[in-house]
DNA sequence: CCTATATTTCGCCACATGACGAAATATACC
DNA sequence: GGTATATTTCGTCATGTGGCGAAATATAGG
């Protein structure tokens, strides 16, 4: 269980570096899957409709504000959400986004039907 | 008294918006600011020593994104950040930043010198 | 009207960003 | 080893962004 230390105060830039890091919708669609499931980078590939290469550079930048955290099983890379032992930035701000976003709107609901579809042909690997 | 309406939700698209406008060191300056005090452009351009073409730009973003309102009074334009009559996106983002931001910083703690120094020299206006 | 000051708009430049495909790398399986 | 699949890295391209100064606009005060 990777959990960071909580931290009381973040620099500006650091606080601008998470801001940046969620000013992308495709990363914030990723946001919102991670918090049905793990997801691996060819399940988020399928989900944005993205190619691999432009999802693997956004996980890549969500990994650096550390609002997520990648595991490597076998051949896939699996991404979630970071866990936090305290408060943090990071976790207050991925609290804002699922306060706020609209489930009901076009871009999510058809995401939602994609994940759907996505987890009922490969089941999540739960923990290995 | 201009207050914004409530709402429930927000858009992929809105929320993107919103991070996108917090994404700058300089605008994340601007609202910690406006947490002290109501501040025309010449005193924001004073306060973060950037030209003011520069500052009036990252006010229209942050007005964009209905993180702070403008009045204009005689030549100037004051601005301070938006209130809203109930919970709203952009409230919560920015006691994200106020719950966060470490004010012992160096940049902040500067900002705070200056903007006394500011206040000094102009006193605010307290309505007009 | 003329001047001074505040602000915005515009054009420009350097640089960051998001997209892709191709190539490199890693791992599983035969 | 050889093949297939997953992922990352790299190069490229189009577009966005943040900075500035100059010019346009607005307002106050002689």
């Amino acid at each position: 269980m990777t959990k960071y230390t909580p931290i009381d105060r973040a620099s500006i830039e650091e606080l601008a570096l998470l801001s940046k890091a969620l000013s992308d919708e495709g990363r914030i669609r990723i946001l919102v899957a991670l918090g049905e499931a793990e997801l691996c980078v060819c399940q988020l590939t399928e989900l944005l409709e993205l190619a691999p290469s432009t999802v693997s550079k956004h996980l890549s930048v969500l990994r650096q504000a550390r609002l997520v955290q990648t595991r490597k099983k076998g051949r896939w890379v699996y991404a979630r959400r970071s866990s936090f032992a305290g408060g943090s930035p990071q976790e207050s701000l991925v609290a804002w986004v699922d306060r706020w976003v609209d489930g009901a709107e076009p871009t999510l609901r058809a995401d939602g039907c994609r994940l759907e579809s996505i987890l009922e042909r490969f089941p999540s690997p739960e923990e290995g």
